[in-house]
DNA sequence: CGATTTTGACCTGCGC
DNA sequence: GCGCAGGTCAAAATCG
């Protein structure tokens, strides 16, 4: 999971499916160059018939998730983008003293997720991983929270 | 008092 | 098959 590559740099990107107008966060992030990277993982099939009881049928929904990843220069481990979180686990990674968190979008049937985790080298960047996409739009201002976040992060440099 | 966090147990994929 | 590493569950604790 530590293959991670870039796939937004700083070129815009042909618009990928996913960034619709609920994902504000990541169209503003792609708008401004901003270097996100992508991890391109097929999402376990557990996670389905976790949240889908009675889908007995394997293989018959492929629900790919995208995961989207990019760093930031912050103190703070949670950057307020929007959205209530609801902090479901916590887990040390090997090779990180910094231990990972996993969190769950609270709004009903919208089940993204988003990790932080800290580098330990740099222990001023932390790197939030969001899963999915939102299916409901955001309750506070957006463009509020965007130049909150603006004013917590820092662009990272590309190709480290 | 309901919602959220904490934290260890549990589960699963993967490499050996 | 076993053990590790990462991800999730869930009950208790804590918060607002």
């Amino acid at each position: 999971m530590e293959n991670y590559q870039t796939i937004f740099t700083t070129q815009p990107s042909p618009t990928p499916p996913l960034l619709h107008d609920h994902n504000l966060l990541h169209g503003h992030l792609n708008k401004i160059n901003m270097d996100v990277l992508g991890c391109s993982t097929s999402l376990d099939d557990r996670v389905i018939h976790g949240e889908e009881k009675n889908k007995k049928k394997k293989g018959e929904k492929k629900v790919r998730r995208e995961r989207y990843a990019f760093q930031t220069r912050s103190q703070v481990d949670i950057l307020d983008d929007g959205y209530r979180w609801r902090k479901y686990g916590q887990k040390s990674v090997k090779n990180n003293r910094f231990p990972r968190s996993y969190y769950r979008c609270t709004h009903q049937g919208c089940n993204v997720k988003k990790q932080v985790q800290r580098l330990s080298k740099d222990e001023g960047v932390v790197v939030t991983t969001y899963e999915g996409v939102h299916t409901h739009p955001t309750q506070k201002s957006n463009n509020d929270n965007f130049e909150h976040i603006l004013s917590q992060m820092q662009i990272y440099p590309a190709g480290f």
